[in-house]
RNA sequence: GGCGCGGUAGCCAAGUGGUAAGGCCAGGGUCUGCAAAACCCUUAUUCGUGGGUUCGAUUCCCACCCGCGCCUCCA
């Protein structure tokens, strides 16, 4: 089945092909970094890595980048506050967000482009529109005139023909002159961090760094550019004005954004205290993979609703996984090729891939690994499993792996060496076999409280921490 | 009000014009010195409400109710 994407531009499903053969060119918007990022954050960019997994696996290039805005409203409120330099400031949070994103397994996009380090093309590319007649001055900040525009709305589907009267208002009177015109440059305040250009003193407005990054890196027209629902209107409506303002071309081909992180039903707001970020989640013993697979386990355009119910039930659903693949890599089995089993293992690979090619559908895709799995181990129970069966199932589980990347735990600080373990458990063994039940029941004991949980199965003991 | 997304078992959630995937929880079982862990089994005559189209709708159409988002730089 071909690979299809959602597209905000078109509000329909279509078949994703590049403009170039297998390059894809993409571009996503990234953090703001004023502050620490939340799991609502993360729930973006998780899908962003979904998506880049599964454009990689299906045998496509990527030059994907991704913005850092480390210069807006907020940033130079905190920044100032505190009596840091602006680059000061950011530093602290994006590391942050670098260690974050690392922590939960996402990867880099091949470029990270941070907005300030591009202010010299902004200017230039607001000149550009000047001189083509685009903007209009007002109190010494620089804004996009949209009646100069007539596809504005095209993204969010709105219709803004009836607002868009600009010759009504005074410009002297008011400081923009239509409701949805918006800033390109705004004028410096005093005090405050300005920058010197050829369109003059002042700062960016907030949407202009990811039409100039993303056209100086990836070209005019981008493949595919994502971001959150709430991003639709207006920062990407704009992006589109500017862009195909200033290059006279199609700007981006497919546009994806992903729906909304609720918690408990309800919107995350610091004033409902359901508010949270990563370090919260980690303080609470969760770990970074149950995270990433409850992320990642409800398709990116349905709302999620975050709970630590979910979260629980993601580490049960992980440990049932990593069961799994640890039966498979270690059982042995008798010569041979089941049948039935291989069947189903290559009915549920291609399950897999066609859930994955419609629209990155990963609640379909879990599904049919649960499925297999569950077959797979009555067949490992009864014996219909053989040594041929191996590869195809362990080809599933390395697939689903390559997308959701939860089977290898992270490594814990402070935990118990494996050396230590398998002593203690060399030790109960002993006690086991003497008979010695009150000791090896201590032993027992005492590795739990360290976190090792054993198994004891036919094959020997088996230990994984908790 | 406009635009958009959604309402499926206790919770999370997939899906199709032909009679409901999967995960978690719960209950039952296998295994075990006892446990734990692990594994298996069971659990929606029903898909927000009311109409309509159809031989047949959760799936298509209409209306309504409810939740969420955007409509001033929140992913």
């Amino acid at each position: 089945m071909p690979l299809r994407f959602h597209n905000t531009l078109t509000q329909q499903t279509q078949v994703f092909e590049p403009l170039e053969g297998n390059l894809v060119r993409m571009y996503t918007c990234g953090p703001t970094v004023y502050d620490f990022a939340h799991i609502g954050n993360f729930r973006t960019f998780v899908f962003y890595d979904i998506l880049r997994r599964w454009l990689r696996l299906s045998g496509y290039k990527l030059d994907h980048v991704m913005n850092i805005t480390d210069v807006d409203d907020k940033i130079i409120r905190n920044a100032t506050a505190l009596g840091q330099s602006l680059g000061q400031y950011t530093d602290t949070y994006t590391k942050a967000f670098l260690d974050d994103c690392a922590t939960l397994r996402l990867e880099r996009p091949e470029r990270l482009a941070r907005a300030t380090e591009h202010i010299p093309q902004m200017a230039a590319a607001i000149k550009k529109l000047e001189d083509t007649g685009y903007t209009y001055r007002s109190d010494g900040s620089i804004y996009f005139r949209i009646a100069k525009f007539p596809e504005y709305g095209k993204l969010s589907h709105n219709d803004f023909s009836g607002i868009v009267s600009g010759a009504r208002v005074d410009v002297d009177e008011y400081e923009k002159n239509d409701a949805r015109d918006f800033a390109l440059w705004k004028a410096p305040k005093p005090g405050e961090f300005n920058w010197d250009t050829e369109v003059g003193t002042g700062r960016p407005g907030w949407h202009i760094e990811c039409s100039v990054m993303a056209v100086q890196y990836l070209g005019a027209t981008l493949d595919l550019h994502a971001g959150g629902v709430d991003l639709v209107f207006p920062h990407h409506e704009n992006e589109i004005a500017q862009s195909e303002a200033l290059t006279g071309k199609q700007f981006a081909r497919y546009w994806m954004h992903s729906e909304f992180l609720l918690v408990d039903g309800q919107k995350m707001s610091k004033s409902l205290g359901n508010f949270y970020t990563l370090r919260d989640l980690f303080g609470k013993g969760f770990t970074p993979e149950s995270v990433r697979y409850l992320l990642a386990s409800v398709p990116y355009r349905k709302g999620l609703n975050f709970t630590f119910d979910g979260l629980t039930s993601s580490k049960t659903a992980i440990e049932r996984l990593r069961n799994f693949k640890h039966r498979l890599d270690t059982a042995k089995l008798a010569p041979g090729l089941g049948e039935a089993i291989q069947s189903l293992a290559v009915a549920s690979l291609k399950q897999f891939r066609d859930a994955m090619d419609d629209d990155l559908n990963t609640a379909e895709a879990l599904g049919a690994v649960f499925e297999f799995l569950r077959e797979a181990n009555t067949a490992l129970d009864a014996g219909t499993f053989l040594e041929d069966n191996r590869a195809a199932a362990l080809e599933l589980l390395n697939l689903f792996d390559a997308v959701f990347e939860i089977l290898v735990p992270a490594e814990q600080a402070g935990a118990i060496p494996a050396e230590e373990v398998e002593s203690l458990i060399a030790a109960r063994t002993a006690a086991k076999k003497a008979r010695d039940f009150a000791k090896s029941d201590a032993i027992r004991n005492e590795l739990l409280e360290k976190g090792v949980i054993l198994e004891d199965t036919k094959e020997g003991v088996r230990w994984k921490r908790k």
